[in-house]
DNA sequence: TATGAATGAGTGTTCATTCAT
DNA sequence: AATGAATGAACACTCATTCAT
């Protein structure tokens, strides 16, 4: 038994170091490719690019990935849920809906405002971008549905709220991007009303302010947006 | 006088001839564009799929256009031209800014639906779209502008509305072509909401009926539908 | 008679004006071409350029010439042409055969300083060049062989001579296109002393002042330079 | 420190494999460019010539070089410095200078002569040629100045000594590979005389014999001699 | 004779993918 | 698992040449 232990051990030993180094070299791909499509957006991206960010050699992504496009999956997943978690953290349950969906949405172009190279990956994914509905849906479950329910938000498809809510916060985004100046509190209200929420009320919902969420150090948001940074 | 007119008209003729042989390839290169984009997509089409499709060789594209993206370009125009001006030709003048776009934005997806190209290009195109809020602002210029000052739309930045409306159009658009149910009412009622319209008040606009203008069987539109319904 | 000359009058007048016409279509395009040669070197000029600068239609060029090299080769001729006879007639004849060497490069030195296009086009052609040996014995035949038999020169293959001539005078015009400062006498002495005149007198001679050949207002150098200068 | 050697021989072992690889490629891309450009001269040549030639796919070509002028620049560095070398090496430096430049001038044409590919290739590049004032400069630093300053040569400006010896010998090699008979001799003669040098001692040093220089057989120079002269 | 639209072979360049080491 | 040289299909673009008008 001790023998048994003991040959396993250091295959245990080697198995351990073996994932760490290729969950590393995993990571340094998926940085690498969040960086460079926030350099270049989604067309202009080569798998070259991104194995020279990530200092790996091209035989090596194949490990990895098949297509460029499952890196850009990979980090948009990443991302998303990083983030994600991160507001929904932040958010206070106890708020009503409006509130609670008010804030998410400031405090991710918050987000976004403090992390450049985020903002600009987002606003280059295009139409690629988040698949927010799931990812909503993923965090709190039938958000929408039971708002819709409860009378918070008035009827509607489901999709179409989350449609809006994406695409919307993308266009704003992208003037963001181009350097506009844009009236964050205008669109979450914009939004509200669309939702059913009175003209005052969404005034009054969209005007609350927030607090930017803390980012870890050791995420990846923090991580590349650094190098990033470094880099330009 | 008699003379002059003899020696001027053989030079008039070649060179109507001429510009029309030229208005003739130009066209059939724009309408094959219009299909190959609606096919795969904007980034998935290349020169080569055009001349092909238009039947004329490679050199001949390059007496046109400069790149893929030119004829892109060339085929929003010329679409978002016949479109909005069918539209506008449509729409009662009379009736009060919700009505108008109301009835504008669903006339436009009745069109779509009614020419499954047009409905697949512009789906397709993504965010290189027609760029709504310009094509708007040329044919019914200032139009959100007066209709807040008039407080007909509550206060807000004129290209945010554009953006919602050109994007969440997209969106539902897109759901079209991939075979989803989808409310349009509900779509027309959230935009109006969104631009302070009363909930009961959006909802019955939202509900009133448009015909579906007519296309001139010469319109690119109509011409370049025929064309890609018969090859699918 | 007098039938027979009435009749073959129009046809005689016709057939002038038809030769004037296409002598000076062929003259525009040999003009143009000397200057898109100019400005563009041997190989980066292509038909198009040509045709567009002399104002015409693609297919009169393949009128007048089968390839773009027979544009040059006919500039060329037309060039020298004119150059030679022009610095010949400058010559004193009586003068010994190391002067008159002397004053004909120096002339053609001059001449190509005073006509921008005419050094550009010169410095361009390359290995294209004159083919100087065969113009120069055109005009003067035996000029090198009776001066070498004559004692004036040092005894050396006659094709020697005008090779060095040759390729001598185009890397120093190169060097004066390139902006550098040229010591011509320095070269026309170092041509001397080549030929087997002695130092100081190749020195004296290569000082003798020469003055600047008048050229013509209607000859193809004056045209083309001017129209040249016009467009730079 | 066993350990260490092998842990670290494998790494060493791929790496060099690799090079050496890259080198042997690098090396036939050259060869190949180098006979593609003796036989169509430099505007003849393109890229598909020089890889078909050297036995590679097109993308390896970029792999190592941008465009086809970088493979003449590669070839004319190479060849440029394994002659120049090899001549030097053969040149007695107790000679005076006239000695010494005729000795250089008659064994470059020697060695042209022995090596059909490289005369080929010399006399085709024409006025992309070696900047043999740079090579000389290189190899003999301050030849042509120092001489002139010892009164070895006559004063004139340096650049127009490189000229016209370069120059000079390309238009003399122009004519071997044009089948004419040569007189290297009398080129020898007339540039010392340009030089300075007296007639009947300039007639004396061009008459001293030359030996060709021995060419080892790994050198470019004799692999790809032997290589063109199989396959013609 | 002049025109210029149309042609298509030729060439340069990119980049995903394979594979021997 | 990692490397990176090699591959070749795909694509962009040029330009000499033809031919109907």
């Amino acid at each position: 038994m001790t023998e048994e232990i003991r040959q396993t051990e250091p295959v245990d030993y080697r198995t351990r170091i073996g994932q760490e180094r290729r969950q590393r070299t995993y990571d340094r791909l998926v940085e690498a490719g969040t960086m460079v499509f926030a350099d270049r957006g989604v067309n202009g991206t080569v798998i070259d690019h991104v194995v020279r960010r990530a200092g790996v050699s091209r035989g090596t992504f194949y490990n990895y990935f098949d297509t460029i496009d499952d890196v850009l999956v990979a980090a948009k997943r990443a991302l998303a849920r990083e983030i994600v978690s991160l507001i929904f953290e932040a958010i206070d349950e106890d708020l009503p809906p409006a509130e609670r969906l008010a804030y998410g949405v400031k405090a991710f172009v918050e987000l976004a405002r403090a992390h450049p190279l985020f903002l600009e990956f987002t606003a280059r994914i295009g139409r690629h971008a988040y698949g927010f509905g799931q990812v909503l849906d993923e965090v709190a479950p039938c958000f929408v549905r039971d708002s819709i329910m409860a009378g918070d938000f008035c009827p509607m498809p489901e999709e179409m709220v989350t449609d809006l809510l994406e695409v919307g916060t993308l266009a704003l985004l992208r003037r963001i991007v181009a350097g506009e100046d844009v009236d964050v509190p205008a669109f979450v209200a914009a939004i509200l009303r669309m939702l059913g929420v009175a003209q005052e009320e969404a005034t009054r919902i969209a005007a609350l302010p927030v607090v930017c969420p803390v980012v870890p150090s050791e995420a990846l948001l923090a991580q590349s947006n650094a190098a990033w940074i470094k880099s330009h």
